[in-house]
DNA sequence: TGAAGCAACTCTGTAAAACAGAGCAACTAT
DNA sequence: ATAGTTGCTCTGTTTTACAGAGTTGCTTCA
């Protein structure tokens, strides 16, 4: 068996780091949602549907810590707490909505459901 | 309270869908690796450090339902089995790539090895 | 020749992550 | 007063990824 051109082969390291973030359930479709601007994490819960509070809680703190969302606290009363995207969350949208074009135009939508089914069970 | 324009905001069905595959961990990297040709199993499995054999079987028959991944077999002997992207799988090269330029343009590298940390563990 | 190595997976027990749902303090609404 | 909402935290259960061993069929090496 011969080793040729795929002997060296290696994952692209920019693709492996964008898929650190991406590559974790849940968090393109939360970054997606605070792309539409600052928004509640009640809100957030209500707009991606099937995710559990503690997943949520967990992906919205990595995701500050990742530098691409901003956890801002109108203290109140009652204390607001708002999540909008950084800098560098902004600089993804574009890639964001062509990945949707790119999945209507490419994937079988039954897939989505397999997700919402799981996500109902 | 005011609920206002927050109230009916839902995630992008497009997006989900994408991150039915996307937000799936290895999926991003697997699929990059294969943007460069059509390359065996074991390959891929060196390619994408720390991914266990069971996972890269599991996701590469995946991909290959959902129409992304082609997987050719070469009878021999010795057999040769080759995965390749189908045509939606090439059609995301374009954007991997772009996700690669914009990690590299706005994650924190740590985050990578924070993943490599755990692939070693 | 037999042993070692490689390909392409499969199998299985363990650890980690996601799920499912309850709960809490601080508020607002009825 | 009770009920509802917000923004989480907590915890037991289920699912998934990890870690490593194993199998068959081949090729390579001593």
């Amino acid at each position: 068996m011969q080793l040729d051109e795929h002997e060296g082969r290696m994952c692209d390291a920019t693709v492996s780091l964008a898929f650190a973030i991406l590559g974790k359930p849940w968090n393109g479709m939360i970054l997606e949602v605070l792309g539409n601007g600052a928004i509640t994490y009640s809100a957030v819960r209500r707009a991606v549907p099937g995710i559990s509070d503690a997943v949520l809680s967990s992906r919205l703190t990595d995701l500050a810590d990742a530098g691409l969302v901003t956890r801002e606290v109108d203290a109140g009363p009652p204390t607001i707490v708002r999540y909008s995207l950084a800098k560098a969350g902004i600089e993804l949208m574009p890639l964001l909505r062509q990945l949707g074009s790119w999945a209507s135009s490419n994937l079988d939508p039954a897939l989505a459901a397999s997700v919402r089914a799981n996500a109902s069970r």
